[in-house]
DNA sequence: TTGCAATTACGATAGTTGTCGTACATTTGA
DNA sequence: TCAAATGTACGACAACTATCGTAATTGCAA
């Protein structure tokens, strides 16, 4: 049965950097946060402690400084939350979607070269 | 200045019935919202009472039945939806999105090969 | 005209989130 | 050895969300 992981905004800024970067401490974590939000160290470390109630990481606790890792499986994670974007704010069409994303101006051009690549490799199978 | 409108997930739904239908009571967006979702008529119109103090939409409350609109942009509000997400769950990679998009089993070929009609279309400019 | 049904207003509540302060525990280096 | 420094635990808080019950209002239909 494919449980339903829901992991807020701030949860997935902290996913993301364990995805990256493998088992992490609070304080490695906390200073890659630190580089684009500013909250202060107890923060993010309540907030990785909640995480573990959820079991969206597990820690090990055997020396004084624990090293957290992530739980929660990648693609299945974004998946989800993509999954759940579309269905809530796009009407439940990728399609919708991906013209959105392409449309924005953040979106370089090298970007759009690099799906359509992607997408030419995917439909040749 | 470009101001920041930040919907929940439930108001989003609200939206995207309003944006569809145009101006619409609390009673047709309730009606709409319970083909997918049940939750009381109380509750959606306790919602779109909020929306209306958060200015995401304004009412016509000249006859008993108020008469709900859209205040925000649809696009604006997508892209900022979406621009957020990009960047917390996808490290600010489109790219990154529009794989995960892709490869989800959802996202029907029919849509696929929509997708890459746009693309055409969009880099032949 | 008036009573009923539909609508709106107004809390109230329980749960979640993001945020910290402070207390407690543990290393470690001077 | 023992005091800083570094970490963790704990709980508090305000803000926000989703949800609904109940009260007040209102406009039609009979």
């Amino acid at each position: 049965m494919e449980q339903i992981i829901k992991p807020t905004e701030a949860e997935m800024e902290i996913l993301n950097i364990l995805w990256a970067d493998g088992p992490a401490t609070v304080r490695e974590v906390h200073e890659k946060l630190a580089q684009t939000k500013d909250a202060g160290y107890t923060t993010t470390l309540k907030q990785m402690q909640v995480m573990l109630e959820k079991k969206l990481v597990n820690r090990d606790a055997s020396s004084k400084t624990h090293v957290y890792n992530a739980l929660v499986n990648k693609e299945q994670t974004q998946g989800q939350f993509l999954q759940r974007m579309i269905d809530t704010v796009f009407n439940g069409s990728a399609m919708n979607m991906v013209m959105q994303a392409l449309g924005n101006k953040k979106t370089s051009k090298a970007e759009v070269e690099l799906i359509k690549a992607y997408l030419k490799e995917k439909t040749k199978e």
